[in-house]
DNA sequence: TCCAGTACCTAGTAATCCGATATACAGCGA
DNA sequence: TCGCTGTATATCGGATTACTAGGTACTGGA
């Protein structure tokens, strides 16, 4: 599997990847992993133990809400929305992403020929 | 100061940076931390107690070589010089940070209008 | 019956960045 | 002389956060 990311470099990105996929509709937990995984080109894959936490910090933050859904097959679904708090947070972390990936193509790339 | 980048995300790119600017020349600690804050447009500026840690253990995996040259104003310097192993790795990083870099693009920028 | 897929959850481990603190030398001003 | 600033290296503890590994539970197919 080609192109799969360490660990370290994702340390702060899944809270913006998380928000940026619930920006579109609700979704739950595991519709978000595949959402990530696509969205990325295979390049993401967030495991179990690191996504679901981190949606329970994003929802006592209140950057979303949850709700428990049945569903007509398989277990019981936890469905999130992300909040208008939410979505002030996806900003933020958006622009920081922004000034970060532009400072490590300045540093990195800068000095390519 | 704006667009200062801390924490999270900085988390597994000290390496890369430090492995960057030392592919022009040798350099000691306190001038690779001044490197990585102006080719990064002042948007990094990692804390000696992140560089030097990170230094040590690049020179104990083999990417870097160090040795101590006196100063003829202040203290004593510990230079680093890249070496063919460093260069590999530097490769490396380089390229994983392109598909992490791509992956987010395409991710987080993606659904954008 | 067993297994794979779906779907959630948590505990423990590892990585590593930061702030604080320490040492030490040089130069400058009071 | 004393203390401050800048240079230069070093380490420790705290905090954050992703991962591995394990657990529970339901559905459907071999």
């Amino acid at each position: 599997m080609p192109g799969r990311i360490r660990g370290q470099l994702l340390k702060g990105t899944t809270t913006l990847l998380v928000l940026t996929v619930l920006r579109d509709g609700e979704l739950y937990g595991y519709e978000i992993a595949q959402r990530i995984r696509e969205r990325s080109g295979g390049a993401f894959f967030p495991s179990e133990g690191s996504l679901y936490p981190a949606l329970h910090a994003l929802e006592a933050d209140g950057a979303l809400e949850a709700s428990w859904q049945e569903s007509d097959r398989g277990p019981r679904r936890r469905y999130y929305k992300i909040t208008k708090s939410g979505l002030g947070m996806l900003a933020e972390h958006a622009q920081e992403w922004a000034a970060f990936s532009l400072g490590m193509g300045h540093a990195v790339g800068g000095t390519e020929r």
